[in-house]
DNA sequence: TATTGTTATACTCTATAACTATA
DNA sequence: TATAGTTATAGAGTATAACAATA
């Protein structure tokens, strides 16, 4: 799923570049992530809730992971003093998920290394570059942009 | 690790694109893997050895992983008859792996399933905004463009 | 009955340590 | 001695199935 990154035969697939930069990224996040005896799942966990709370099965949902897995991981998060269960008060079968002030310490200064991390790669752009990447990636996730210039809808 | 793709709020940085944009791919690719009992990593070790052999210790490194790892990954990827092993006859120490005629046929089959996975994504893009994509991610990736205009080394 | 979570089980992924074989 | 791989072991991530509690 990889092409060799040195070959500059014809012409590289947007596939190929997007598959190559989602490795690169993931590399780097599991590096980090394992510096701290975190895995990715756990990262993206952490990520999620740094700033709300949510209930397992949303937060399975989200993962696109089983509710049993969600089970897991968070039990050896919590065990870790990362994260916290809650009771839900309005339904009894409910259980919130938070995270605690020292995961929220990790989760901050994972942030900030990552940004450090990817520091040599983003300043390889010019500040215009990046600010069109950023642009064509949100339009590439469906994020519509600030304006929209949506053109006539089809039908 | 990822931002709320809803609030359109302030502007998103760089960063937070480029890890949604990863998690989006790795979550096609792992989805897809999965539906032929593939997991990620069994995928890039296909994909990787779908146009040459590699010697353990050299997929390992490229991988990551450690050489007793990719010793797991080729026994299992090898019972189900998508690898193979061959002694490298320079090199009584070695071991070179292969994808078979099933491997190849199986990773081929991925690739065009990933490309039309993408497809309502990169369809989002005009031609001239797929290029310029492109382009700039290979930028991103330190893959130097076709004109090399490097500047003065440094010292 | 349906939904939310947890537990038991099994398999894959991963690394560390100890080992074998070759150089 | 050093290098290439494998095996044994252990822990994390994952899903399926069975279960308990609540709605």
């Amino acid at each position: 799923m990889q092409q060799d990154p040195a070959k500059d035969g014809p012409k590289e697939t947007l596939e190929d570049a997007l598959v190559r930069t989602s490795y690169h990224v993931m590399g780097i996040l599991t590096r980090l992530g394992a510096e701290h005896d975190l895995s990715l799942t756990q990262l993206r966990v952490l990520g999620i809730l740094r700033d709300r709370r949510g209930r397992m099965s949303d937060l399975a949902a989200h993962l696109g992971l089983d509710k049993s897995t969600m089970s897991g991981l968070v039990d050896r998060a919590e065990r870790r003093g990362l994260l916290a269960r809650d009771k839900n008060p309005q339904d009894g079968r409910v259980v919130d998920v938070f995270a605690t002030p020292a995961g929220l310490e990790l989760i901050h200064r994972l942030l900030m290394e990552f940004r450090r991390e990817m520091a040599p790669a983003t300043e390889r752009l010019t500040p215009e570059q990046r600010d069109q990447l950023t642009r064509l990636l949100e339009l590439f996730l469906e994020k519509p942009p600030a304006a929209p210039v949506r053109p006539a809808r089809p039908r």
